[in-house]
RNA sequence: GGGCUUGUGGCUUAGCUUGGACAUAGCGCCGGGCUUCUAACCCGGAUGUCGGGGGUUCGAAUCCCCCCAGGCCCGCCA
């Protein structure tokens, strides 16, 4: 299965064995090896040698070593390299052509991944879609990695916001318009809300009582900021499923106060040494560098956020062995706040992982002023756009296949462009590379699935040989056996993009091979094996595209 | 003011955690390739002080220090 892992340990053992350094120093070979050894430079310096006399002896040893067979080792310069063999190849197509090539067994560790969790008052834009996008495709990776998983959208169901929301509802003209989605309208009520709060600052006032009879469980309140919040959140659902994304569970805010779990929560923290119980509750972390007081309770004895949010993560410690949260970059300082508090209290902290913000050419996205682009628009604009482009290419398909394979493209370059970029980097959206099908987009890895898939359809049946030749064969199969370790890396990093980037040089490496190498027109062995490699491709691709959320049509 | 983070050809971007062989790719630009398995493709070319300066090292885009620029954060908001 991890062949590439092994391969790694067995040479780093070997060199071990042969030199005494714990350290093989293994890198990349890149072009010249699939894998080298840097170790010579180190021992230059204990044997007053030349590195590249060192190298050149060590690898006479290495060469000889029975463990090392099949792998060819040359010395070149002060370098070690490996370059492996047939086996490996082979093994490495026979694995990639079976069905859930990549799956790790299951592992028995209970995960619980928390992602997207917008506030509900207004419609998702292409912010909150990086953070919807990272997490699931992290969800789909973790699965892929064998770890039972749970997907959690936590409901900030108490909040300001959604006061604004019911404040508005009740005061101004707030009726739905026909064929209005309920996310749109909730915005539409919340930016003319805070235009009025503006106007007349007063009316905080209302809104701070209406959030005081919620914290305290009035039911009347309590059932109008639940029925707004259901509503935006169906909205919410209807872009999800869009985006082929989803969720196991919601998780309410206020279902924290409730069952009394914040309550339990703010007693454990009033006993640690931190605690500041004056008029308000708060912690003292300064200690472990943060200078601001950690607030947990108001003076008037309601509680903040950060509470309910400490309650919320000591339930999911309890419940699961690892936590992991998507949250934008601006929760960095009371994410930070919020795991070294639960350390104190003996409970583990979540992993986070934080992405940076989206922000528009003309500057930074405000669902409370409306200036956003959401992302309904987005995807209402990227599938005409992608209907456009299939009707060009393949005008004989009728209306329903073409809207079927833009809707999967549409999708692809969506999911695609954003998961490509590394999480900690800011953004500006543009829509003139959102709607952009060719190379480094999701449609192009989709095409070049699509053309295996073409090949495999009329090769008709083939007896399967995993025994390669050419040099674009080889290159071909040692990128396919990359697979498994980049979902391993993945889950140790929890950097999604690393599959976005591994899934594209695949899509390049298969691109070239088909240039260059004749499939259904070479015969006999040569027509097996390269149709071997083309299954082996076809399911790796597949497999890659399904863990981004991608469609893997089998024709476009 | 303090903290976090990013800075790689005209634009976008990988590599940085674990330092090594000519820095990854795309867009755009120049030149080629469809009577041949899907041209959403492929091949070749030009374009780089890896933000700047110091340091560590045989060796630095990668590690350390200082500086500059952008983003984010510093509430009895969520």
């Amino acid at each position: 299965m991890l062949m590439l892992q092994e391969t790694y340990k067995t040479i780093g053992k070997v060199i071990e064995e042969k030199t005494g350094v714990t350290d093989a120093q293994l890198i990349d070979g890149g072009e010249h090896a699939d894998l080298a050894t840097t170790i010579a430079f180190t021992l230059a310096k204990q044997k007053k040698q030349a590195p590249a006399l060192i190298a050149k002896d060590l690898a006479a040893e290495l060469v000889k070593d029975p463990a090392l067979t099949g792998i060819t080792v040359e010395a070149k310069g002060p370098y070690i390299n490996f370059i492996f063999g047939a086996a490996y190849v082979s093994e490495a197509v026979k694995a990639a052509v079976k069905p859930g090539y990549g799956s790790f067994p299951k592992k028995g560790i209970r995960v619980v991944l928390e992602h997207t969790s917008a506030n509900p008052n207004g419609p998702l834009h292409v912010g909150h879609i990086r953070n919807s996008i990272i997490g699931d495709t992290l969800a789909r990776v973790f699965r892929k990695a064998g770890y039972g998983l749970e997907v959690q959208y936590y409901v900030n169901d108490m909040g300001r916001q959604i006061a604004m929301v019911v404040w508005g509802f009740e005061n101004l003209d707030s009726t739905q318009w026909e064929g209005e989605k309920e996310d749109a309208h909730i915005a539409r009520v919340y930016i003319a809300a805070n235009r009025e709060i503006e106007k007349d600052p007063t009316i905080t006032q209302q809104v701070n009582i209406l959030m005081q009879l919620v914290e305290h469980g009035d039911p009347a309140t309590a059932k109008k900021f639940r029925r707004e919040v259901s509503r935006c959140l169906d909205g919410f659902k209807v872009t999800m499923k869009n985006l082929n994304v989803a969720h196991d569970r919601f998780v309410w805010e206020s279902d924290f106060i409730r069952n009394g779990f914040t309550d339990r929560i703010i007693a454990k923290l009033k006993k640690l040494p931190q605690a500041r119980d004056e008029d308000t509750l708060a912690l003292d972390l300064s200690e472990f560098g943060f200078e601001n007081k950690y607030v947990i309770r108001r003076s008037d004895g309601t509680s903040v956020y950060a509470a309910r949010d400490l309650a919320f993560h000591a339930w999911k410690a309890a419940n699961f062995d690892r936590v992991i949260d998507v949250l934008g970059a601006d929760h960095k300082l009371i994410a930070a706040q919020l795991q070294c508090t639960l350390k104190l209290i003996g409970e583990k902290a979540p992993e986070i992982v934080h992405f940076e913000f989206v922000s528009l050419p003309e500057g930074s996205m405000s669902t409370r002023t409306g200036k956003f682009v959401s992302a309904d628009d987005l995807i209402t604009e990227i599938r005409k756009r992608a209907f456009d482009e299939v009707t060009i290419r393949r005008p004989e398909l009728d209306e329903e296949t073409r809207k079927s394979i833009a809707k999967s493209v549409g999708l692809a370059a969506i999911r695609y462009d954003i998961v490509k970029v590394t999480p900690e980097k800011s953004t500006v959206f543009d829509w003139k590379e959102a709607l952009d099908f060719e190379r480094q987009s999701g449609p192009y890895i989709q095409y070049a699935h699509a053309r295996a898939c073409s090949i495999l359809e009329k090769a008709g049946t083939f007896a399967e040989c995993y025994e390669l030749e050419t040099d674009q064969e080889i290159a071909l199969a040692k990128q396919i056996a990359k697979f498994p370790s980049v979902i391993e890396k993945i889950v140790a990093e929890l950097h999604p993009h690393i599959l976005a980037t591994y899934s594209r040089e695949l899509a390049d490496t298969f691109n070239t091979f088909y240039h260059f190498e004749q499939v259904l027109k070479s015969e006999g062995k040569i027509r097996d094996r390269r149709l071997t490699l083309v299954r082996a491709v076809q399911n790796t691709l597949k497999e890659a595209l399904e863990t981004l959320g991608i469609d893997a049509i089998s024709t476009m």
